[in-house]
DNA sequence: CTGTTAGCGCCTTCAG
DNA sequence: CTGAAGGCGCTAACAG
């Protein structure tokens, strides 16, 4: 075959099928910061499932702010993306629908998500998540307990301190002025929160931190305060990061896939691109382990 | 004016323009692993640098093997990409001129490199940062230091292998067999090697880590065994990972800015792509962080 | 200096 | 069933 022996050199041009077709298989991934563990994971996930699918990623960071976001979607749009991915900062409806519903590309979000917007959505269990994390300690006694909440811009954060509130509460406990803790995600805000809390009149017995990074700076706090962890004050976290084991004392926490929550909002993406509009939700597991920072033995 | 009050509205087809003016304004960013702490920061630093400078960055994971990787160029080239930013797994010179050079598709390395190809590479001051691991536990008095090498694949490992040699020799040290273990580049790697070296007959008094993730798996390998750092081993890395003040001991390491590797890398890269062939080599400079696991005192 | 035209490389339609 | 032609939206070259 002639045809067979060229076509080994002979790459027919994407661009000029994209402007025939007005398909480019190329979809967009927006988060807030590519360089937090959680969000490359899931880049990683989605980047394998799309890639298996046949689509490309063209990646944006919205740099945690909405002008960030819509300025990402507008490019993204531009280069008529087939889809797109999206954990949110904290767009409005309207907003998104001005800018990505006229189009009607289809969109999934995942972790943080716009409530009934776009083709769907894939989130962490955030309520078991934090039920897990709450009856354990309850179950090793504790009824002070304070939450390291994070930012309230994302539903995840907005999930776990609703899920934290009905946690102590099922259990016939009250929540004490200033014991819930709203900051940034990152280390330095999990370090001052916890100084903050440890500076209350009653101080908390037990702390939960919504994130990894909440708990490492909570951790920090405590080292410079002399504490003795658990006896002094209990912490458990919400994302396992892989030294939990190593940190001192090792640190109890809620685990999940982190990659699975991107490669399970791509499949959802390639099938709302394929099929049409089915609009669907779907939630990724968690599990909780057990080290010493609650008050257990290590394993 | 009618031309401004529709410019509000109308957006040029990106894809027309680019198949006309043989133009995409997009990089294409490759490397073995983005959920990689190292290449995620790297990532995003690059991202930022090149949307500075208006392109945007379309992003393909090698998965640590040649194949993946020359798939990932090939499909990256078929996107007709104006310039590439790639962690290389390996790729050899003749394979890159077949698969990139016939296009004459601008390239910058980073971290991991061919050497003397493309337009150029960014890389990590990986001899200094050894010297600094080595002499400074010269310094606390050992003499029997083991190197956990990881992988001899990627540039970064051969470079930190040979400054190791070197740097012993300039000590006028040995290195006996066994000493040096090449593996993965994963936590389990480095508990695994870490016990192969606690089992040797004269095992070492201290323990050079190649990365983060080799440092944390010797850790757990020591905890396993019960020792007790940093008086019965002395333990440092070549990466200083964000929790490394946490860990028990907290971590002596030489630490860098991953993503200013990212963002140099992309400076070049905008400059080859615009003014044309210039080839630059550059290299990130690196800092050793004193903490407890050397046998230090806290700050 | 402004307005028109001819492709960029492909896919899809229509004619043969 | 095979083959030629038009146009996707843009820009560069050219004519007026």
């Amino acid at each position: 075959m002639l045809e067979a022996a060229e076509a080994l050199k002979f790459q027919p041009s994407v661009l000029a099928r994209s402007l025939r077709t007005r398909t480019t298989f190329t979809v967009g991934f927006v988060v807030p910061d590519v360089a937090s563990p959680f969000y490359a994971a899931a880049l990683k996930g989605a980047q394998g499932a799309l890639e298996e699918s046949g689509y490309r990623v063209m990646l944006m960071n919205s740099g945690q702010e909405v002008a960030g976001e819509v300025t990402a979607l507008q490019t993204l749009l531009n280069h008529q993306v087939d889809g797109l991915l999206l954990s949110t900062t904290g767009i409005s409806a309207s907003r998104f629908d001005e800018t990505v519903g006229r189009r009607g590309t289809p969109c999934v979000f995942f972790d943080s998500m716009l409530e009934g917007a776009g083709a769907g959505g894939v989130r962490i269990d955030n309520a078991r998540g934090i039920d897990l994390l709450v009856d354990h300690l309850v179950e090793h006694g504790h009824t002070e307990i304070a939450l390291l909440a994070g930012s309230l811009e994302e539903t995840s954060g907005r999930e776990r301190l609703d899920a934290y509130h009905l946690a102590m509460e099922r259990h016939g406990l009250t929540v004490g002025p200033d014991r819930v803790r709203v900051c940034r995600w990152s280390q330095e805000a999990g370090r001052a929160e916890t100084n903050a809390l440890l500076g209350l009149a009653n101080r908390p017995t037990a702390i939960v931190a919504s994130s990894a990074e909440l708990a490492v700076g909570c951790l920090a706090a405590c080292r410079e305060r002399g504490l003795h962890l658990p006896g002094d004050l209990a912490v458990v976290s919400f994302d396992d990061p892989y030294f939990g084991a190593l940190l001192e004392p090792s640190l109890t926490a809620v685990a999940y896939d982190a990659g699975a929550v991107g490669s399970v909002a791509a499949s959802l993406l390639v099938e709302a691109m394929r099929e049409g509009h089915t609009r669907r939700e779907l939630s990724i597991p968690v599990n909780l382990v057990r080290r010493r920072s609650c008050g257990c033995e290590d394993a």
